[in-house]
DNA sequence: GCAATATCGTTTCACTTGCAACGAGTGTCA
DNA sequence: TGACACTCGTTGCAAGTGAAACGATATTGC
């Protein structure tokens, strides 16, 4: 025997696996019965919240590629699911917002998202769901301390609410 | 205000979010410094344990379609780490296995791969990482039970240690 | 023995992805 | 004002991806 190394107890693997199973079975809330894909689906969320933003900032608030988050949008306007318009201030700039249509699929998509997530978490008690998120928060920390990690965008921390 | 979910704590997002981080804090051991896909790192660290496998046999260990192990195999063989016999009893299977440099590779790379799992659970105890590792588990345990859920592969189960 | 079925690894094809480059617009400073 | 550097959103391009189809081999049922 050479190198003792057992992939399945590797814990950035085992994230890996787990987060794709998760990922794909929330999917289904929204890709199948509705047509999204992923990065449509953080985008329309996030306009839920922030109500007008640009691609800049969705990029920096839910951990899409720029591009990714350029061809998203361009996909929910074709189908009607926001607007985009010429920023005022800044002509650089686009101003991205839920159309009516937008809001009401999210009205429909949002309640599946969260029974999913219920679901998921059926199996904890207030207790661990807390203990699993305040670890997962702390390989966070380790990463945010660590000059070779991806930086974390400033929503994703526990702070405030971001901008505007 | 119409929905009020919040992205950053939906917990798929969350388990996204970090283990897209963390999964690309390791890349760096093996694909910065020794050129290395993910595809082509989880079917060398597989090849450590079972030794000689067919492609079907990667493909359902460690998480990866078809496609992509039949590829990866390729590559790693065009550079040399890894060999690709026929077998003799099937003659559809491909026996796959390292080759003296696959294992030379897999010698440098582990080590750095453990350290920087080391690092990320320095913020944890012992007890903290069995918990982490055991919640985890439990959101397995949920979509184990969901028929609308992927299946997970066995070796990634908590029991043996899979064939031969 | 032989057709029908199943399984293996590979390949094809359409699509997505990330990086880098781009044109357009803004800020800055002499 | 004008040149320079910067930021915005988009796009080109090469590489990667998954689903389905493929040829080749094995197995099954008759």
């Amino acid at each position: 025997m050479r190198d003792q190394f057992n992939l399945s107890e590797f814990l950035p693997y085992r994230l890996a696996v787990l987060s794709e199973r998760v990922s794909k079975r929330v999917a289904l809330a929204y890709s199948e019965s509705h047509g999204l894909t992923v990065p449509e689906w953080r985008v329309l969320v996030h306009l839920s919240r922030c109500r007008q933003v640009s691609v800049r900032e969705i990029h920096n608030c839910v951990n899409l590629e720029k591009p990714r988050v350029s061809r998203a949008v361009a996909r929910l306007e074709a189908v009607g699911l926001v607007d985009k318009t010429e920023s005022q201030r800044d002509h650089r700039l686009v101003d991205i917002s839920l159309t009516e249509a937008g809001w009401k699929l999210l009205d429909a998509i949002v309640p599946e998202a969260l029974a999913v997530e219920q679901q998921l978490l059926s199996g904890l008690s207030e207790g661990d769901r807390e203990r699993l998120l305040e670890l997962m928060e702390r390989l966070h920390s380790v990463l945010d301390a660590d000059p070779r990690a991806a930086t974390r965008s400033r929503m994703d921390l526990g702070d405030s609410d971001g901008p505007a």
